[in-house]
Order: C-alpha cells, then structure tokens, then sequence
DNA sequence: TGGTAACCGAGACGGTACGTCGGGTCTTGAC
DNA sequence: GTCAAGACCCGACGTACCGTCTCGGTTACCA
C-alpha cells in the first residue's frame, strides 16, 4: 500500500479554464511590465485566480512563464517539435530564411520581454534549466540537426563535422547579441553570421545572399 | 546665480573606504546567496553602510554589481584592456589558451554567481547593458580584434573576414552553454569551437590541438 | 408542486458518528491551541470529516462550539437542568459548595480553554447569545432561583428579594475574575462572596465559613 | 556594556502622528466592522500606514486596541486615574449616577463595538490581561474603593467591609449582563444591583431611588 | 431490487488577511 | 554635506483559512 504523507494536489481535479487564464496572464504581464516587475500577485489578480491556485501547481515564478511558453508554442502548427526546418536543397537559403524569422522572433516586443524574462528564470534556476533544454531547446536543436545531417548527405557540408558545435556557431551569436543587447540584432548581422559559419564549416556549392 | 533645488552628490566628500566596502560585499554577497536573494540591505548591512550611501551613489542594484565588477578587474594587471591577448605565432595555439582560461572562469563558484547576477541586470537595463557594453564588453573585444587581426597580417585568415562577427562565432557558444546551463562547459567544449570555428573563418597554416 | 432549488439538509440521513467526531474534535482542539487558533479547518481534519459536513449543520464556529458544550452537559448526569441545587437546609453551606465546584471548573485546564471561547462567541453573535441564553444559561438559572425561592420559603431570605438579582450578585464576581484574570479566582474568593452577598441580601440564620 | 542581540525600534524617531492615526483608525474600525472583522490590514489603511509600523510597535492586535482606549481615556478630563467618584454624602445616589453613567456608556454603539473586542482580546492573552488590570482597572478601582471608604468614615458602611469584594458586587453584574446580553442593561436593573447591594453590604442610612 | 436523492470524505477554487522582507525615501545626530 | 542608522510608506512574498463548489463513493428510501 503507498504510503503519501502530505496529499499532492489532485491532477484530475485542475480546472483547466484557470490554468490557461494563469498562463495567459503571466504571457501578457510579462510582455507589458518586464520580468522584474511580474509578481505572482500580479499574476493572479490579472487571470481572476488565487495566488495559492498558482502556488498548488507551479514551484516557482518561472515554472509558470515556462509553462506559458510551452502552452504558445503547442497552440502553433509550427511549434516546437512539430514540423522541420525548410529544405529547398539550398543550405545557406534555408538558414538565411530561418535566421531571418528568428530575428523577426527577437525584435518583436510581445515576445522580447517574455524571453527575457524566461532566459533569466533559466539562468538562476538548473532544475528549470533541464526542463528547458529538455522541452524547448532540444525538439528545436533536432529540426536544426536534421537539416545540416540532410546537407552533409548532399555532400555540401562534411561527413565528420560535429553539428552540435555547428549549431551553437550559427544561433549562438544571434541570441547572445539579443540578450547583451551590445548593437541591434539585424538581419543583415543574421546573414554575416550565417555566411561566416557556413565557410566555417566548410560548406561548398551553397548559395550566397545577393549582395 | 545658479539654484540646486536638490544637492546633488558631492564626489570630493565620498567616502573611498564606503565604496570599497560596498562593491566587495555585493560581489561576495552574490556569490554566496545568488541573484534573486541579493538585497540592497543586505549589501549595506554586509558592508556596514546605511542604505543611503548604497542609493547616493548608485542608480540601482544592477550599477553596484557592474562596479564591482570594474574594481575587481582594475585590481589584476590582467585586467579589462590593460593587457593584450597572447600571441606566439600560432592563432590555433593562443586561442585554445586563452578559451581554457575563460572555461576556468566560467566554471569557477566564485565568478559563476556574480557574472550570472551581472548578466541577468544586463538583460533587464538597457542603459546598464550600454555602459557594459562599453566598458567591459568592448576592450575585451578589441583585444581580440587586434589578435586576429594579427592572424590576417600573418596571411592566417582572409584579409576581407569580417572580425566581429569571427568573434561571436567564437565566444558566444560558451557564454550560451555557460548561461543556460545546457550541458557543461568543458575544456573540450571550448577546443571544437575554436577548431571549428577557424575552420569556418578560412584560417590557414594554423596549429591543431593534439589529438 | 413545490420547487426548492437548493435542497435543505435533510437531518434524518444525517451521521451521528460524524456529528460526534466534530463536536469532540472542536472541544478538544479548542482545549489544546486555544480559541484564536481554532479553525473549521482545523476541526475537519481532526474529526476526519469534510468541511461541508461542517458547513452543512452548523452556520457559525461558535454555533458548533455551543453544540459540544451541550453535548458534554447531556453526557452527565449532573447536567444542564437535569437536577437541582443542593439543600440541605443551610443556605451558607449549600452556597459555598457549589461555588467551591465552579471554582473547580473554572481553573480546570480542561474547561478554561473551551469557555473563554465560547463565551467570546456569545460576546460577537447575538444570535448565538440568544440560544446560551435559552439553552444553557437559564436551565442553570433556574436550578439557582429554586434554591434561593426555598430560602425565602424557609425564611432566610427576604420575601420580596429580586431573584435574579441576587444570582447575579452572587455569580457574577466569579466569572467576570476569570474572565478578565485580574486575580486567580480561589475558594476563599467565593466563600467571601458569598458571605458579602448573603449578607447583602438579607440573609438571617445561615450558616458562616470557619475561619 | 549592555549587549542588544536585535536591535530594538528606536522609541525616540517615532512618529506621532502615525500613532496618533494608527490608535485612531483601530477605534473607529473596530466600532464599525466589529472584533471579527478588524484586521491589521485594515487599521493600516485606514491610518495611512505600512502594516510595518504597526508590528514595530505592537505585539498583537489586543496591544494597540488597549492603546486605542488608553489614548481615549487620557483625552478626557473624566479619564482613567484623573478624577474621582461623586461624593455628596448621599452613597445610594452618588452610586446610582456613576452606575447610571457606565449603563450609557455599556449602550454607546460607539464603545460597545470596541469594549467587547478590548474584553475579548484581555480574555485571550493574559499578558494582556495584566496591563489592562494595571493601567485600566486597577485606577477605575482605586476610585470607587476610595468612595466606598468615605462611606465607611461616614458610618455608612460596616467598618470591616471587603472593599474589593464589595465593589465587584456592585460593578460584575453589569457587565456581564453586558458583554451575555441575556438581557438589555437598563438604568433600573442598576438601581436595582445597586440597591440590592448597598442592602447586602449592611449600608445605613442611604437614600433609595424614588420608585 | 434497482433508481435516485442526499449524505459523506476529499479537496480545488476565488478570496482575505496574516506576519515578513525588501524597495526606495526621508530624518536624525555625529563628524 | 557625508555618513551610519533606521523609521517610514508601500508592494509582494508564501501560508493559513474562509466559505463555496464539485467530484466519486456510499447509504437509505421509494418505486
């Protein structure tokens, strides 16, 4: 017989119509005040909720907006995990065009604050780290894997490059640039960024954007 | 005859000792209890100071850090753009040296909590991340613009590489893994991203570490 | 036809044993943590029943509080006006000794606790005053006035005596010293009220303390 | 040298008016929302005050509702320790106007709501009980045995009388007829304790009420 | 003898208040 | 005019209970 000392909340029991308010909330909250504003206070009264409905289902202030992100991409057919990167055969035209949509991502207000602030939960909190890069990170790292493992079998990048290291040379740099806010994340920075890590890589016959 | 309304700080007056002690509490204090604990009273209480002389002369939590920071680098002759990156000949060979270093530093407890702490204000002030961009960022940039580009004159990389954006393909990948906790930053980590990367920017006649 | 939207208890299924259980749990809990830290919370839990159970019969705290005392009272013999005061004749005599028994029950750990708090729920509900008032106070009255009306009959006490002045000069004393704790309320307290009373009121032939 | 682990608030940079607003507020709300429904909260907004200021300086919520009465009682001439009982030699009447003075007062909407909350707070906390004892009884009491013991001077009262006793006599019905409510406490039910108890208390020559 | 209506335990829910921490401002007295 | 000290107003923290509600499971009456 399993012994449970203190009761866990009952999953099946969750009103669902108060945990998507809470995530919506917290989304939107975050987006308008900033990360050092965001209360879970806030949260609450915006999603018409008790703070301890927030408190019987999240760990932390960052589990939430985690949990609001998870909950935005899911809504998307092209979320996380659920589709691949464009494959024209053309390498360095796919990454241009996926960059670019990043850095579309990166300057778009309703989306910077929230970034922001869950990078930062990421950066203080390993146990959200790991749901991260779990959850979120890796389903996008395997489209990005896939597509250079497609362009190593066309023969335009090669056989024994290590595409983990390649990836973190082609994206790194965008968010870092996005995060430190050094100079403003362009996409002409994006397309630098992509034809010097291609030559980078040693990729030959690809494309390169139209000077 | 002009009028103050409000005095504003006297800077001949302030107290060298005060500051000293405040900048070494707030970077020992984040090291001990992290960022999200750091306190404006707990630095004060720590250094022995009223809070006053913390807001006096600091517009926020954020600009305390960042100058403890600046002493702390002030204080090494390694320091922030007192120096010049190595430079035996071998572009391979100093760059692996000088990453293993910042490994070191990324993996020490003692820098790990401040740097995180500092990072973190980064990502929330902009007007922080400007002063940072520019004080700290930027004469450790130039260090490494100028050894590479000691690289182009000794024919190692192309003459026409875009410099900047070489070294965010090298640096950022370790500052990303460090920041989101992804998986460690390892000495190894740190040798395939620069081998990759010179490989990406064309680099020619360069060492290779022992395999 | 009759249409009730809300379905009103129905006390024929109710659950003796569940009624028991709280009213137990409430009058020892009260006992224990005292009445500030009681909650409906609390007594649920310890009686191993759901708070609706509570809310379902009871309206107030203080109501289920009112409720265990009647039905401590109905466990004895010596109940709520299912006897009589002593009388053996001696008005003195009997007087003191039923003080002496309150005394006892008012510096009774047991007791204390539970009285403070219901009495202080008489003392913010009118309502539940009225019902005390009916249920508990009166009967005890009752048994009072009987044993001084026998007074007079024997002529001890003066025929025209307001009765149910005489008891509150007698009793009162007692219960606003507990009450208020000014001094610790002691048998000789009681006895030199008595005494002071009797005389007060007349009283001839009676018997006095030893002294 | 004295040795203070925690430092204790400096009495000396209080502010008054705080005080002042805080005493205020408790005294007025507790009259209008009644003991139940005063909260901290509420006496801090109500005063314009940080909820801080209050748990400086007083340990409960009983502390500053005693602190509410006491401020009251050293706004009046009439107040606590500063006066003394009538005394025109006649005790029957002097008692009956003081008595009838505390029923008008047991009546006030006014000091009902918060008599009963300071009474109930004193029922729950015998610390507080003891400084209520002290600096709100023990003054009111001094007064009356005072003029009790003019009537024993003026042979209108047995000279080896129990003058506590005597006075709690008199004064315990009324209020426990008050705080029970069993019945409304009228200006007749005064004179009748008052009568019943001069009579009791051997008194001679004492004028009765015109009947 | 199978419905069904009300009970029951459990506990999630929107709330209010708790007592504490820390933010940033202001005041006091020493220097 | 700076400094240490710390009181002040304020907002948020995470917790405890409030009183209402909904969920399955279990009587107990009725058809």
């Amino acid at each position: 017989m399993a012994v449970r000392r203190r009761s866990r909340p009952d999953a099946t029991r969750r009103s669902e119509s108060s945990r998507r308010a809470i995530l919506t909330a917290a989304f939107e909250l975050v987006g308008e005040v900033g990360y050092p504003r965001l209360s879970i206070e806030g949260i609450a009264a915006r999603a018409g909720v008790g703070k301890q409905t927030i408190y019987r289902w999240w760990p932390s202030k960052g589990a939430v907006l985690f949990d609001s992100f998870l909950m935005l991409s899911e809504g998307t057919e092209e979320g996380i995990g659920k589709g691949s990167l464009p494959d024209t055969g053309d390498l360095g035209a796919d990454l241009r065009s996926v960059l670019h949509a990043t850095v579309g991502e990166l300057n778009d207000p309703r989306y910077d604050g929230p970034m922001r602030a869950l990078t930062i939960e990421i950066a203080n909190d390993p146990e959200l780290a790991a749901l991260y890069a779990e959850r979120l990170e890796e389903p996008l790292r395997a489209m990005k894997r896939e597509r250079l493992r497609s362009a190593q079998r066309a023969g335009q990048l090669p056989s024994d490059l290590d595409l983990d290291t390649a990836i973190d040379l082609i994206w790194a740099p965008l968010f870092q640039r996005w995060l430190k806010r050094v100079e403003p994340v362009t996409l002409d920075y994006a397309d630098r960024v992509a034809e010097t890590a291609l030559r980078a890589l040693g990729a030959t016959g690809i494309g390169h954007p139209r000077t």
